[in-house]
DNA sequence: TAATCGTGGTT
DNA sequence: TAACCAAGATT
């Protein structure tokens, strides 16, 4: 049975009537313009771990570039679990935020450790891991064991905003707690994998962030936003940066330094600045510190000093 | 709960 | 180029 008819909904969220018909509609869809991708015919839950971890904040496209030579490279979790941090890092290059790549170690680890190798079928289990959170744990779970959970990403509070909310803008959606509700009353009996992947893909290809392509859409017919959505205007938000780059990316250039010299042992902190900036000077290596010991403390790189009389700091992929 | 953190690509 | 964006986690 459809859950539109489950009484769940009542009064706390529009068009319940006709949830059913979307649920239907955005399935049908699926079913024809759905997209296929390694990790959907995998029954591996290994394989699927990898490709939720690298998947976080990261587009399709990217991790189709990386996720087949990282699973042929670490082809279960123990092979993962028994390479040195340094050779997970070095295939994680081209995914960026590097340290999911520590994280992903770790649970590795963790796992072959404590748990015979196999991933928890517990939320909260699954949820003590680094790196994993409200949404991976879920789609965890419905992925590896087809379990009919919501699941609430950035694209499906995005195209249930949409559908159920008349919204003003490309950037406005309804707040986290009230996604989830709504997503958990929403998930049809038994297809709870389909529906999430559902989603995800009518977020990725139709209903996107900056310009929704409304017309091609199954639900148009229903959606309270369709058509009306105006691009906003709000002002960005400023981050930490030296000269116009941005810190964050300073990082990535260390670590991709480190990963080309991978084996090269101990490089020290001067030519790592030279490296990244061109030229090096005095004023900039408090900077560079402050940017390493961010990166020690991810467990991205390790540092050493040397005694007296050269008394230079060193780093290496940890 | 909202703000912050954090990469690399696109527009 | 700056702003924006992408299968979030963490505090």
């Amino acid at each position: 049975m459809r859950s539109s008819s489950t009484g769940l909904m009542a009064g706390r969220t529009p068009r319940s009537d006709s949830s059913g018909r979307i649920i239907r509609a955005i399935l049908r869809w699926y079913a024809h313009q759905g997209r296929s991708l390694p990790w959907r015919t995998t029954r591996s839950a290994y394989r699927i771990l990898v490709a939720e971890i690298m998947l976080h904040q990261t587009q399709v496209t990217r991790v189709l570039r990386t996720y087949p030579e990282f699973v042929k490279r670490f082809p279960t979790l123990r092979a993962l679990a028994a390479a040195s941090r340094t050779d997970v890092v070095i295939a994680w290059r081209g995914l960026g935020y590097n340290r999911r790549a520590v994280h992903l170690h770790e649970t590795a680890r963790t796992l072959s450790l404590s748990c015979g190798g196999r991933i928890p079928t517990d939320e909260f289990r699954l949820r003590s891991l680094p790196g994993i959170g409200r949404y991976t744990a879920a789609a965890l779970l419905v992925s590896v064991h087809h379990r009919d959970l919501p699941v609430v990403d950035v694209n499906v509070r995005r195209v249930l905003s949409r559908i159920f909310w008349r919204l003003q803008t490309t950037i406005d959606t309804r707040p986290e707690r009230e996604i989830w509700f709504l997503a958990a009353s929403l998930v049809p009996s038994g297809r709870g994998y389909d529906w999430m992947q559902a989603l995800m893909d009518l977020g990725a290809t139709i209903c996107t962030a900056r310009a929704p392509h409304c017309p091609d859409c199954p639900v148009r017919g229903m959606c309270r936003s369709a058509g009306v959505l105006r691009p906003s205007n709000r002002p960005a938000r400023r981050e930490p940066s030296l000269e116009g780059v941005p810190d964050r990316l300073y990082r990535g250039r260390v670590v991709d330094l480190l990963r080309a010299r991978a084996g090269h042992a101990w490089v020290s902190i001067d030519l790592v600045g030279k490296s990244i900036l061109g030229e090096f000077r005095r004023e900039q290596k408090s900077w560079l510190m402050r940017l390493i010991h961010g990166l020690e403390r991810d467990g991205l790189v390790l540092v050493r000093r040397t005694g007296a009389p050269s008394r230079r700091t060193l780093i290496r992929l940890a």
